[in-house]
DNA sequence: ACAATACACGCACAAAAACGCAAAGTCAAC
DNA sequence: GTTGACTTTGCGTTTTTGTGCGTGTATTGT
């Protein structure tokens, strides 16, 4: 049996049983277990499903997506967003960025925070609702359906005309040199309106972010006060970073 | 069974009867108490659910709340909700208002539907993100968090600059004489916008609604088009809104 | 205060995955 | 047909992950 007819029967039965095992896999198509996790591997690489310990499971819808990458939301993010929290005072103006480690900021937020906090993540309005003391502007626009968050020119003029104290930022590649990269073209310029509007500029970057670098140029790494990351990350790894002036912190 | 399909169980049961129990949860599921309990320790630290002793709560208060009102869905919201669709083309612009009824249009609308759809809620636009073919155009604004939607000067002004041909309203009082009140005064004024930039208005007002009143005014019965509420009203309580010029649908 | 239950922690075991390597197969050009 | 570069596959080994169990510690309700 060849490789792509084989990888269009797993998608397909993927398809109709709404999930993978690998072993199962193995015998109903004849070849080593080797072979199917190699395929299962290429296809999550390609994006068509989602790999999981001992299968894999559909990644189709939305949904299914947001939530999964919410779920997998690992230790390190968490401990990125419990030190990021500390950096919040009362009383401050500060704008979200979407994705899922902004989320895990806001849900370590102390209960009785005092804030205005300004977003264009749907999610984050939704989640930030729950604090009775912070008030919460929603920027609106044209919804990026995939990473849940408004874009457009509407975006990038609104958040134009905000004055913010601090602003966090999630990070897909951050590199000493080629500075804060990101993987959406339309985003990059929401992004860069966000960070120009406030005084402060923290950027999310669990370990596997530092030293890479994604498709799109947003600021370059000297734009950024700081950089909260991992307790992990080895020091000559971030010495760079300090080099520029960021003040680093890990948790 | 895969750890990740567990967890989507998990919470897709969290979701249905609102609370979890550890101990059931390990019989339903067919496994030990204690990976039951390292999933819930999961789910609670990627902050998907609230731990608790013995097993598991929803997470946000608001998102109890609307899980609750959602929920309680009746069977008759379902059915205005079924009519409602019907009334939606493909290529329409589509303004859709907050609440629970709304939401329920959404989870019916055909999943190949082209549109473009404005709202004013977080909730709504994240439902919306599921239908590829359908542009979603979030309105910002400051978030009223007890419906979840936004509200303000900016979200009237940007409604009025859209022109649509289809307006979906959630009601709370609508009488004859009195006209469509709501118990919000901030959201009334949105809701005038959102009806003056659409041709047809479309109430969607489960039976309990008719012939009531609530506090403030929005707009008299005549700014309808349509008005979809249940099989189960009788004849001579339609009568007075079709003297009006208003089409009456029951699902 | 006490019993019952729920929980966290460490350990062991098994399953699954990743890695490197060599054999088998594929393809194209001569 | 043959050769050589390349891909694909299977196998042994090591590493990682998931699960259950025993033990000791919290938490709860009476």
């Amino acid at each position: 049996m060849l490789k792509q007819e084989r990888q269009s029967r797993i998608l397909e039965i993927l398809r109709m049983e709404g999930k993978l095992v690998a072993t199962d896999l193995s015998v109903a198509l004849g070849v080593s277990e080797d072979t199917v996790r190699r395929d299962l591997r290429e296809l999550a690489e390609a994006g068509t499903l989602q790999r999981v310990h001992g299968g894999a499971l559909p990644r189709s819808s939305v949904e299914v997506d947001y939530a999964a990458r919410e779920r997998q939301a690992s230790a390190g993010k968490a401990a990125v967003a419990r030190a990021a929290v500390k950096l919040i005072e009362d009383d401050q103006v500060i704008i979200l960025d979407g994705g899922s480690t902004v989320l895990q900021v806001v849900r370590r937020l102390p209960a009785d925070l005092r804030a205005t906090v300004v977003t264009h993540s749907p999610r984050i309005a939704i989640a930030l609702a729950e604090y009775p003391r912070i008030e919460v502007i929603v920027i609106g626009g044209i919804l990026y359906k995939t990473d849940l968050l408004t874009v457009g020119a509407g975006t990038v003029q609104a958040f134009s005309s905000i004055n913010a104290d601090l602003c966090f930022q999630g990070i897909w590649g951050l590199h000493p040199e080629v500075g804060i990269t990101y993987p959406n073209f339309e985003e990059v310029h929401v992004k860069r309106a966000m960070m120009k509007s406030a005084d402060q500029v923290v950027a999310l970057a669990s370990a596997e972010k530092l030293g890479t670098a994604s498709s799109f140029f947003v600021a370059p790494v000297s734009d950024l006060t700081h950089i909260v990351t991992e307790r992990t990350v080895p020091e000559e790894m971030l010495k760079p970073y300090r080099d520029l002036g960021v003040s680093i912190l890990t948790g």
